[in-house]
DNA sequence: ACGATATAGTTGCAGATGCAATCAAATGTT
DNA sequence: AACATTTGATTGCATCTGCAACTATATCGT
């Protein structure tokens, strides 16, 4: 109703419906233009940054789960997907055999580099550029301090 | 790589991930609650409090489409759900006989009104209070401004 | 007034996701 | 060494989602 429900402040609802928003436009708008521009959504692409950083381009199935935000058997389902279109490798861990490492192919680093451009203008256009330069180091702080697990009490 | 692709500075990184990695925490802890204490998600939560934000705790189906940040098709179905659990009705409207409204029921109000203190709760507790009114208001402008829609080039 | 176009909403369908169960390998306990 | 527990990863299943196609109604242009 009308009279409802408003037990956060002003400032408060505009910070957290902004985030909701201000996440759900970014990330619907950089998805389409990498879907668009290089045939790979950004989940896709973000499985494919994480591997790039680690170790010779290789990185363990759940640490990229981690780095990915997305549960483990969707991790697993993404990666399928990437290797069955040439971009990644399975390489099973010698020294622990039950855990695998996702690897970059060729492929994969093409792709990734392509569609690196586009990504990163994506986000300078749509976010770095709308905002100051004291809001954006504010951002990245409080951002990263939301981002840290909470303690249940 | 290691070498990799770092075209964004380190605060253009930091904000950008801690957007995706903070949205991401938040949610998914805020959706586990209401689930867990009130057996709703955090989405269904979502359609009921912009339904009652409308005169007469009714709202038309797109506009609330568009509150809730899911396309129209996602809302017939998570209106249809919470049809189905006795939260919500649709009517048809008069003046425009191709529209439809939800209107909350009285089960549907209670419920808003018992999952919004959980949520609210959890809102203050993972989010404002780990900000100092400082970061909070530049988090409300600065996320408003990133969730207006991007006039493409 | 009439056909063309636009808008509100729903449905079929295919893809993505998470949970719980499962399997295999590693680690801990006695 | 034998057994229990934990951990890495995958799979079955149910759910949610969006796109494209469709229906019904409204509005525009002539």
């Amino acid at each position: 109703m009308a009279i409802g429900i408003q037990w956060l402040n002003d400032v408060e609802m505009r910070a957290w419906r902004g985030m909701l928003s201000a996440h759900s436009q970014l990330y619907n708008i950089l998805d389409e233009e990498l879907i668009r521009v290089h045939g790979i959504t950004f989940a896709e692409f973000e499985v494919l940054a994480h591997t790039s950083e680690g170790e010779g381009g290789s990185v363990r199935m759940s640490s990229l789960a981690e780095a990915a935000l997305v549960s483990r058997s969707g991790l697993t389902r993404r990666v399928q997907h990437l290797v069955a279109v040439g971009m990644l490798e399975r390489r099973r861990c010698k020294e622990d055999k039950r855990g695998t490492f996702a690897v970059l192919t060729p492929l994969g680093m093409e792709k990734l580099r392509a569609a690196a451009v586009t990504h990163v203008k994506g986000v300078r256009q749509h976010m770095i550029s709308k905002l100051s330069r004291e809001e954006l180091a504010t951002l990245a702080c409080a951002l990263e301090r939301l981002a840290e697990p909470s303690n249940k009490p």
